[in-house]
DNA sequence: ATGAAAGCGCTAACAC
DNA sequence: GTGTTAGCGCTTTCAT
């Protein structure tokens, strides 16, 4: 393995110049420039990156903590992260949670080890107070996922207008016995239960608390919940899915049970993924600027990465809307 | 930033003994071991990995290139990538090519710059020889894509067998015009056709060009497939999607258009993907092992890394197998 | 415009 | 068992 010491003798110059002539440095003259990558060129020669993260204390890469990819809304939001990142020279570091807390805490180790210069949270299972420490080893925002304790910046959604507005426009189709779906863990899906029960009381309707369904999401969930929905004496007629993925697996087991969609039971997913118009009959659903979230989160870090001083609390809320199909 | 000397400093003992300590050296008294531990926690220390990248020259990394993230098939594969990096102490880094052949040569740079210890193509843009080189700088692995000119180990399913499968399967429940969808760039899209065209062969069945569909995979593309199939003069009654995303594309806009699936149009997937399940009719498909072969081709990963010598160029070919459902 | 030298933080011989 | 020392490969003052 070529060294920059060996790209030096053999170009006939110093280190240092083959140094300036690998990061673009100005006063170099034209012709040592050309013998440096000449000998570059020969020797196979490659900065070894670990020895320039080392001397320069940064590594160009971010840390995004997602659930998992196998739930679409994931590589949808990384696309727009990733989009931004490129073109600020940025890696992306994706690391999978699988939802646990202890598999949470070590990738904030990232951060400390200085394997990354930021990190991003996509979800969040620890306390806030437990996070708050590591904003001392690097900027760290919060996207998709909030929490109102967070002391750094949060790109996310107005959830309870979300639900709300779904809600609503069950309500407005004639429903008054909806169920719900969505864990209510974090804010977000506590905020979704607020908008939820704002638009019910708006109405007038009362909820029964057998409607309620608090598993993750997954279209596996949503068969079970539709089952369970049928077993119950009193039985919804619309059904608040808390994304598409649940939205799907209830659709897809109801008229595996024979029912008739929207005309048996509506259903109302959350995210607008592809599968929601893949449903024969397409789901309704509340759309969620996936991508856009994941730029505005990008242009964020970058920012803060470069100003450093700027301390930045901001929390940005991007809109949300209802896209109606076949499904209520 | 304390480093490893403030703590050999607080503690009262070298560097080389909290060094010792930080990777699990035998020969350390308990009681010093104690010290150092206290120290460590008392200055908030953690190690640089940087440094210890640059000292060790290895990265315990992995590069995963995968063409989009947002192909389920890909999120599935690095499940099983992960499960078996993960035992084995190792990180995978993410690398989506974008089908971009620049991208694709750029993102082998990693191995040359020692940012990675190792590389995992699940696609491949480029000719096998602009690869080869780049052997030199870490052991590659070729897993689902692959070429045979590849002088590395592959983890592949018999791609032949599979289409034939499907095939055959439809030529059996009667069908004789019969579309094709799947790009035929690499070795495997080639492999397909070759196995699709040997089971119209064995039933003395004809192909007739206007059939095939060369495009990339996505519901989109499904989707175009079948409006161009309704303009055909002579259309087919059966098609055999390249992917499950491509089938419930073309499942989707039949219906959209009036038809009847299967009667007016038999369609069969490859994958077998959750959406194959949640299509209506249920997309009958091939079924690929894909978490096996994640797993697979890290734990071959894995032996390259630690015996070095033994240069493994097998081929490892996984089972394929057909999943009948409702839509033939 | 270029080179010499110091040092980023760590590990691993080697010596005792 | 523990400390001393050299050095991984690079960038960046500083001096010229």
């Amino acid at each position: 393995m070529a060294t920059i010491e060996d790209v030096a003798k053999l170009a006939g110059l110093s280190r240092s110049t083959v140094s300036r002539v690998i990061n673009n440095h100005p006063y170099v003259t034209e012709r040592k420039k050309q013998l440096v990558y000449q000998a570059m060129k020969e020797l196979d020669y490659y900065p070894n990156s670990s020895a320039q993260r080392l001397r320069k204390q940064k590594t160009d890469t971010i840390a995004v903590l997602v659930p998992s990819l196998t739930n679409p809304f994931f590589p949808f939001l990384i696309e727009g992260l990733e989009t931004v990142a490129v073109e600020n020279g940025l890696q992306l570091l994706i690391c999978q949670t699988h939802q646990n807390k202890d598999k949470e805490r070590n990738y904030l180790q990232l951060l400390q080890t200085k394997q990354v210069d930021g990190l991003i949270f996509t979800s969040l299972e620890n306390d806030w107070d437990s996070i708050a420490p590591f904003k001392e080893s690097g900027p760290i925002i919060m996207c998709n996922e909030y929490r109102s304790e967070a002391t750094v910046p949060v790109v996310r959604l107005d959830q309870v207008k979300g639900s709300y507005l779904g809600a609503k426009h069950l309500i407005e189709s004639g429903h008054k016995k909806i169920a719900y779906c969505g864990n209510n863990k974090g804010e977000l899906g506590a905020d979704r239960e607020t908008g939820f029960l704002a638009a019910l009381d708006e109405y007038n309707i009362e909820m029964n608390n057998q409607w309620i369904f608090r598993d993750t999401p997954s279209i596996e969930t949503g068969k079970r919940i539709l089952r369970t929905i049928l077993s119950l004496e009193d039985q919804p007629t619309a059904v608040f899915a808390g994304s598409d993925e649940v939205g799907a697996g209830i659709i897809k087991e109801a008229k595996l049970q024979g029912m008739q969609i929207p005309e048996d039971l509506a259903v109302i997913g959350f995210d607008d993924l592809p599968v929601a118009q893949l449903m024969e009959p397409s789901l309704t659903t509340v759309k969620q600027p996936i991508k856009e979230m994941g730029q505005k989160t990008m242009e964020i870090m970058v920012s803060m990465l470069t100003n450093q001083d700027k301390v930045n609390e901001d929390v940005i809320e991007l809109p949300i809307q209802l896209i109606k199909r076949e499904s209520v």
